[in-house]
DNA sequence: GTCTATAATTTGATAGAC
DNA sequence: GTCTATCAAATTATAGAC
């Protein structure tokens, strides 16, 4: 049974994107995101939503069609926050393959913890549960939201690439290897909790230490290691 | 009518569990997990359930008294395959603590992706939402379960330590290393798709490639390497 | 733009036949 | 041990008032 529970404000701790406008359609998205986030998709019901914006559904229905609309956008948003700021790292000149790696793990995972709502709902969401939407509209705006992470996987397979190219790197297959290499950083979304250390100093500690940890992953053994 | 105590191995293609006996309960569980793995928990329903063992829900409801408690039991089976496959490994004499992660990290990888629902099942489940059981019994196994995850990741802890005592590790806080470690094999849990790439060999490939990156996220950098 | 009220549907769980 | 039938609760979405 669902308790009656009291209402909370929104952009509370790890649902508030920086940045983001105080427009009605913005505060409900802020909310959805807040609330995917603890309760995951299914089981979060719009009332809950409403709840968290201390008004009714209506409000909500004002604004998206539906919920699965409403995750899709929450979804979108995570996704184009991660190609905004990783991006234009990945494109800038004068970095090499280990600056540019590192640089962009250290991002990546500063982003998850400064907008932790949206990152978390969208990886929880990120599965195959919402490839059976029905709705044509919908169905694109996942096949965008999919393009998306991919293009942002290209990002990583391509410094890697470079850095094998110019024997830095462990020769992997590029793709392969931005596998461990996003594990390790998008765990946050799994055990990082925003309640607690969430200092901008301990943000940046541990963002430098998981973006160290994976270039270390990507670089080969000194050669005076013993086994 | 209350519940057995014993659980045997199921047995089905993406949640197979290797050494499959067959009874009813063990059968049940693993289609629970196959299906919980594809919907998650919240939107599976009992039918879907039923569905994928070919019957219907009188069946389920023999065996378990309710959703919550089927999904509890997928998750402890889930604790339970790694730490009887991965504690050995930390316990074997004779390696130094860079065998002993490699081979942890390996074993790991290897049982998410042989026991994969199981394995995905519990990822996804890790959350709060069950956090809110209300029943004493379930809260209970929640606890016990939540008991084991944390002496898994001890296991970690303590090789890492082992290893910054010997100088072959870089020195981080054990706790904070097991996250990339850990988060650079679970994400497999993600990306991984059992139906291609699920040859041994394949499987051994992709084993072999991330538990050697996570060690070298372990090592320190070599001396020769240019910056 | 937000509310109240409600329709339509899904779903967890139980009872009792076989 | 499994099935059929059914209930009670929860939930998505809509209609129309203000």
């Amino acid at each position: 049974m669902k308790e009656a529970q009291e209402r909370r404000r929104p952009q509370e701790s790890g649902g508030a994107r920086p940045g983001a406008a105080a427009d009605g359609r913005a505060e409900v998205l802020a909310a959805a995101a807040q609330v995917f986030m603890e309760r995951g998709y299914a089981a979060t019901a719009i009332d809950d939503v409403a709840d968290m914006l201390g008004s009714t559904k209506g409000r909500i229905y004002h604004y998206y069609r539906s919920k699965a609309d409403l995750f899709l956008d929450v979804h979108a948003q995570a996704m184009q926050d991660l190609l905004e700021h990783v991006g234009p790292i990945a494109a800038r000149s004068g970095l090499t393959p280990l600056e540019r790696l590192r640089a962009m793990a250290k991002e990546h995972a500063r982003i998850i913890m400064t907008t932790f709502a949206f990152q978390k709902a969208a990886v929880q969401g990120l599965e195959r549960r919402l490839l059976s939407l029905s709705n044509t509209r919908q169905h694109r705006e996942m096949r965008r939201i999919i393009e998306m992470r991919d293009t942002y996987e290209d990002l990583y397979a391509a410094v890697v690439e470079d850095g094998i190219g110019q024997g830095l790197f462990v020769r992997l297959p590029p793709r392969m290897a931005t596998k461990p290499i996003l594990g390790a950083v998008n765990w946050l979304n799994v055990w990082f909790e925003p309640g607690r250390a969430a200092t901008p100093q301990q943000v940046e500690d541990i963002a430098v230490l998981l973006s160290d940890f994976v270039l270390r992953g990507m670089l080969p053994e000194g050669p005076a290691r013993r086994r």
